[in-house]
DNA sequence: TGTACATCAGTGAACGCGCGTTCACTGATGTAC
DNA sequence: TGTACATCAGTGAACGCGCGTTCACTGATGTAC
């Protein structure tokens, strides 16, 4: 009390307004889209003159650098969760645990979900920093690829040959991020993956309007076979 | 020679206006994204006063929906080329060559698939008349799943039950298209086309970066197991 | 414990830009008789 | 075949708006001695 206030005050209420600046781009983000976020009309939801924002961010664009990380964290943390609460069962019901995860949090965040899985930003070059969090929901995917490898539940044959070309490329990924899984079944868990997504963001973008109604069914459905044709199930 | 000018003339350099337009605004597509789209910049480029363009869209809107007919309506219809030059070829390698044909294209026109595949445009309601154009690509899948239960190459059955909820739309989805195809088989076919799709979103939106190199391969292979899994191979 | 100084948050004005859309208009092109 | 009229393409000015970013500034908050 000696101190006219705590010591860390003035970085804690730095910190409280840098989350209120991302919230309500979030909201405009949902309501406008990525290439219509604006500065100045967050300032003013903020009752900040619009310069003032550049005591925080130094461009729109590193703005939105933030909201890519943190939509990349959070989407990777999602997964992760559901990896944990499910780690004692078998690779099949952890691939659906996750993959339903996945399509949950794009559910609840679907601006932020189209900032990082939707069309590029024009004139927007994604810096280094967003490349660690982008990975880290591949992580979980290529852990439950190795698990299942070691306890024996992945087959690793195929009857389907990988061509040679993307056996090496797939083999130089797996010493990339310290894993060692047999080239088919990091074909089969990149194939599954790109089809996760398709089918979220097939969803999410309308494609799926007036063809599914009951989503929720349509999508368990789709990644109960998609977990089968993962660990090599005969289909 | 008697009039001026042959009748119709000013139609066809109608028609011919409208093209340079729309040229026009695909180029700044690819560049600037929908978002960015301008109707001042289009008229710029055509030399033309901003107010110019009015003659030929009532608004921006009315344009971004002729543009996305447009690469409906064409992306359709290299599928249905793609389907028609292996017409004699078995289901699978005609799947395969229609899953390619729809790669080229994206490839080819990668705002224009972004446009209509990709993060809905924020404030922008497709009007009915998009639907016709949209339905066109899928009527290509159905038909090849039909000639497939057909010929009996397409295998009715499935290991993974379709739950019933699923099952019942799936079975109003075919009377809507006028064609016979148990649910299995429908199943399996529009979870095809979502991975198809999610394959190419992935590898045009960058999500393939540093990890595949050789993307031909990598489709190629993809799609071919994807063959498998539609006609119900064991896998 | 008190004071001097440095740091920081936020202001307000301005620069220079682009946008969609409306409106009254001119002049050329097509059509009907 | 020639003329009168209607249609249409494109002009130019204007309305009212929003944007990102810079800059010199004020006043409050924290820090060092």
């Amino acid at each position: 009390m000696a101190r006219s206030t705590e010591p860390g005050m003035r970085a804690a209420t730095r910190r409280a307004t840098i989350e209120a600046i991302k919230e309500r781009a979030r909201h405009h983000l949902a309501a406008e889209g990525a290439p219509g976020l604006s500065l100045r009309a967050i300032a003013r939801d903020l009752g900040m003159v619009s310069s003032g924002i550049y005591r925080y961010y130094d461009s729109r664009d590193s703005l939105l650098t933030d909201l890519i990380v943190d939509a990349y964290d959070s989407i990777g943390a999602a997964a992760e969760a559901a990896n944990r609460a499910h780690r004692s069962r078998s690779i099949e019901h952890r691939f659906v645990a996750i993959a339903e995860a996945l399509r949950s949090w794009a559910r609840a965040h679907p601006a932020e979900y189209g900032l990082v899985y939707g069309t590029p930003i024009p004139g927007y070059a994604a810096p280094a920093d967003t490349i660690a969090p982008a990975v880290r929901v591949s992580m979980v995917l290529l852990r439950l690829l190795a698990d299942g490898v070691a306890d024996g539940s992945i087959h690793a044959t195929d009857p389907v040959p990988t061509p040679r070309s993307v056996r090496s490329e797939l083999a130089s990924l797996t010493e990339l991020a310290g894993v060692d899984i047999p080239a088919p079944v990091l074909a089969r868990g990149l194939q599954s993956w790109t089809a996760i997504f398709g089918t979220i963001s097939f969803e999410l973008f309308g494609h799926l309007h007036n063809v599914i109604v009951d989503y929720d069914g349509f999508f368990h459905h789709t990644m109960e076979r998609l977990a089968r044709f993962v660990v090599g199930q005969p289909d």
